[in-house]
DNA sequence: AAGGTGAGTGAGTTTTACTTACTAAAAATG
DNA sequence: CATTTTTAGTAAGTAAAACTCACTCACCTT
């Protein structure tokens, strides 16, 4: 989880603000609120963070991380392309609901700032980004997708479908119901909605 | 655009904000660049707006009509209903591109605060989403669309199709191609990704 | 034992969102 | 036409937040 040869202190501000961001929004929750909550000073958290959006990038990260190894896991199984879609489509909504504090920094708290996309989190997300784009085009290859279609854009219905799919739910607290989403968004993407 | 009848301090703080939208997010800009940019103090802002986001959501909001104005024209020659969801992808890709502003406020600027969803910019896109699904109804009642697929979840897929394809292409200023975005879209969830 | 290094402190400073008490002019009222 | 009220706007301030910096203390290393 957290990377054991961090100092206490560090330990206790990551630990710290995933918390606080389990109620809260990033932007209301105060350095000083973090630095009590950890039980350290607030001069600590800028010993180890450039900022306070370093830190929660930081915080990211670390989720990211087990994030994809996870899907990396689920994919072994997979044989077709469209199997192995469906298996990040589940992997994704699983990961979202089982960590809302993930989800929300990820699809609200993130893009709201220019430098997110100079930050680790964000190499780490194009990394899993790119592996969709290749098992697509590995499925068009194998004829299991079409090859009229753009990959691309492909690729961007199917990560919007995941998104849009929770996001409110996030928002709102809501049940995600992890095998329904999945089945409706692959049903939807594979076959596509119109009747003949 | 903005309403005749507000005072002209009014005008040039709405004026003022969007134009710095352009380059820099809203969380980097300050009250005190607003008031500076719009030449007016910035106790005038708080008469008009109770708080920054206020001022946001209210600009949002001039958007948001003139945008519900124009997809509600661009339905009118649609017979279909899928050509009705075609006309929604297409109003959506292009106001986006054509008000970049507008659709940063709305796709990153927006979500993480809790009090957008109270706003009558929110409201507003409610009723708008309400609509797609309507269409969506209508289109699996006249056999058009699947009556297998969650016509909530149709939506979804939709939604967060058009905005996953606009939104890269926002924050980094890249061409938006409106057309070929379009067809892209509604060919991958109208027929399907899959072969057979 | 001396010196260096990493962990942590605490008292600042600066910035920023927001407030409040005020003015001057225009509009409504009698 | 005089007076009250409303509207548009200002200027100076406050509180809280993000961030800085000079410092201490404990623990290695040689």
């Amino acid at each position: 989880m957290i990377d054991e040869k961090y100092p206490p202190g560090k330990r206790k501000i990551i630990k710290a603000l995933r918390s606080l961001l389990k109620d809260r929004d990033f932007n209301s929750v105060t350095i000083s609120d973090i630095a009590k909550t950890a039980g350290v000073t607030e001069g600590l958290i800028y010993k180890y963070f450039t900022n306070k959006r370093d830190l929660l990038y930081k915080v990211l990260k670390e989720h990211i991380n087990q994030f994809l190894f996870k899907v990396e896991k689920d994919l072994e199984g997979s044989l077709s392309s469209l199997d192995k879609l469906k298996a990040i489509v589940h992997s994704s909504v699983y990961s979202y609901d089982k960590h809302r504090v993930f989800a929300k920094m990820l699809m609200i708290e993130v893009r709201n700032s220019p430098d997110y996309f100079s930050s680790e989190a964000c190499d780490l997300i194009r990394k899993h980004v790119k592996n969709i784009l290749e098992i697509i085009k590995e499925g068009i290859k194998n004829r299991e997708i079409k090859d009229t279609l753009n990959p691309i854009a492909m690729r961007e219905v199917l990560l919007g479908a995941i998104e849009q799919s929770c996001v409110s739910k996030i928002i709102f607290n809501r049940k995600i119901d992890v095998d329904e989403i999945t089945d409706d968004i692959c049903n939807i993407i594979f076959n596509g909605l119109s009747q003949n």
